[in-house]
DNA sequence: CTGAAAGCGCTTACAG
DNA sequence: CTGAAAGCGCTTACAG
């Protein structure tokens, strides 16, 4: 038989309410019934119900969402159509259970005061800094890392297996007879892009063959690297990459030095945002599931904030891959 | 504002008892009202509330933990200390949650039986077999793999970081100065023994060493194991294990090989059971947070139950190494 | 087939 | 400081 507070209350000799001011730490208790409670409590073996007690508060949570000033105006801009589903995501599972939240940068001059009130916060892309998690660990409130995680911190949170995906599309292709695929790094300190990387030479070494993989950054000219992959490796035959919004760019360097995708060179995705469909051709990729992704997250901060359990975990979602256009079959 | 089912019923014309049963499909109600409240739940994009829907029904969930003959008789005999605690997790999380649960051997001959009324799973332990797992899915009901996963499968599991605990242990003591770490390795297709070994391969790479790994398996004689990583190298200066019960026979056969522990050699676990910390000496090991781990995967089953997500998710449960004596400073 | 009403286990003004 | 009572948003016998 499950043990409620009306049973502690006959035991104690009190009422429900004064049950739950002592079990919710209420300042007006009496030392004395709160040693009554307390015992009747001990004797009993108590565990609260979280449906009840969710139901019963009518307050909600205050969550702040916290993203680079990049990602902050992506979404902004509505331009960044995988955060954006991925906030859709939190969205969704917040509607639904007393959270309100507000989406602020982590770089803005006025943190202070976007972290004023919160009661708990998502972190959200893999730009986030080892800086930035060390302020909101500092803080003593829960926080949830979304798309991003970083070796060594023990933290809480939510990503894409993007190491058995990439895996997984890159063998597709392998089995299919392809034997050099190359690959295009970003080298942003980035748990995901790490990860598929890893994913592609993964499939690569299986099979006997060396990965070929070109390292860019923010200030790289993607046509000059491109031509340099056809030039250093004219038999290439498809390039990887570790994201969407990457492989669109690719396919356009590529058309720009007269190729044709996927007949000369094929290109690879990942993320399988919108455009990845309507792109011309149809980007072969992998499915993130990108509100899901923020739908866990925020799922995880809830049930941080309710005490359900404590110890941090790292919660990886599967990813698919999705065959379309872009590489010849 | 929050809909709720009282404003559905409000448009519709009807009394919440018909919305609910419109909402859970129940078979008793008109064509016409099904209808009406369905248009009414259109216009009003509504949500419902699993706090007030969990804490009106009074439905207890029966829940099937399965595990594998050598598990289920651990477990009975209470020898298992592992298992034990995992299964203590769950134990408490479904406690407060309306569940009951069977723990049963998924190698027994009477499975239908144990399967029979059952609403979800829980696969306990690393020995379950893609076979039984295959099995199990076919039933379409929810189940959440614990302590395992296979590659390749898309399924819910919750597993303890293994890769990074051991990695961390390893770097540890090669940081401190050690040279020659041996590794004993259970070949049982066990995804935690897997990513152990991997973070202690990793670990040593690193550093320039190479790994030494000696496999073994049930019917292996640890005895002549150990005395051939002496005998084969003799520079080793501890043996790092897969798991505490295979340390604590290492340390029994050095000693019955007339080494000293730590002083001759040094031994390593994994997982930090309770014997570790009560045996002599003292074992240094990594620690997995059993309980959290069951009461986890309780807690996920407990979702999917409730349809809170429907994407399956790896959560990983990060370990943290403990140093007592088995290994000296 | 449908509605009024009780109940799930908590919390929290309100009154004293 | 404490209790009686209403309410959170659902579900489900029960009666019709």
């Amino acid at each position: 038989m499950k043990v409620r507070t009306k049973d502690i209350a006959r035991i104690a000799n009190v009422s429900t309410a004064t049950v739950s001011r002592v079990l919710n730490g209420s300042p007006n208790v009496s030392e004395k019934t709160r040693q009554k409670v307390l015992m009747a409590i001990e004797s009993l073996d108590y565990t609260p119900d979280l449906f009840a007690k969710n139901l019963a508060k009518k307050r909600y949570w205050e969550i702040g969402i916290g993203c680079t000033d990049e990602v902050f105006r992506g979404i902004e801009s509505r331009d960044y159509q995988f955060y954006l589903k991925v906030i859709e995501g939190i969205q969704k599972y917040f509607s639904r259970k007393k959270c309100n939240f507000t989406i602020f940068s982590v770089d803005s001059k006025n943190l202070e005061e976007n972290i004023k009130g919160k009661q708990g916060f998502l972190l959200v892309g893999g730009g986030v800094t080892k800086k930035t998690i060390d302020f909101f660990q500092s803080i003593g409130k829960p926080v949830v890392l979304v798309d991003q995680y970083i070796y060594g911190y023990e933290i809480d949170c939510v990503v894409s297996n993007g190491f058995y995906g990439e895996y997984k599309l890159i063998k597709y292709f392998l089995d299919k007879g392809y034997r050099s695929i190359a690959y295009l790094f970003d080298t942003a300190t980035h748990f995901s892009y790490e990860q598929r990387r890893l994913g592609y030479e993964k499939a690569m070494y299986e099979k006997g063959y060396t990965p070929l993989v070109y390292p860019f950054n923010e200030k790289s000219n993607m046509l000059e690297i491109t031509k340099r992959i056809l030039e250093e490796h004219p038999e290439v035959e498809a390039i990887a990459t570790c994201e969407d919004r990457v492989a669109l760019k690719v396919i356009e360097c590529l058309k720009a030095l007269g190729k044709r995708v996927p007949d000369d060179v094929g290109v690879m995705g990942f993320d399988d945002i919108e455009s990845a469909e309507t792109s011309d051709p149809a980007l072969t990729t992998v499915n993130v599931f990108k509100e899901e992704m923020g739908s866990l997250a925020a799922k995880r901060l809830f049930d941080l904030l309710n005490n359900e359990d404590i110890r941090p975990t790292q919660i990886s979602l599967f990813t698919n891959i999705v065959i379309r256009d872009s590489v010849k079959l």
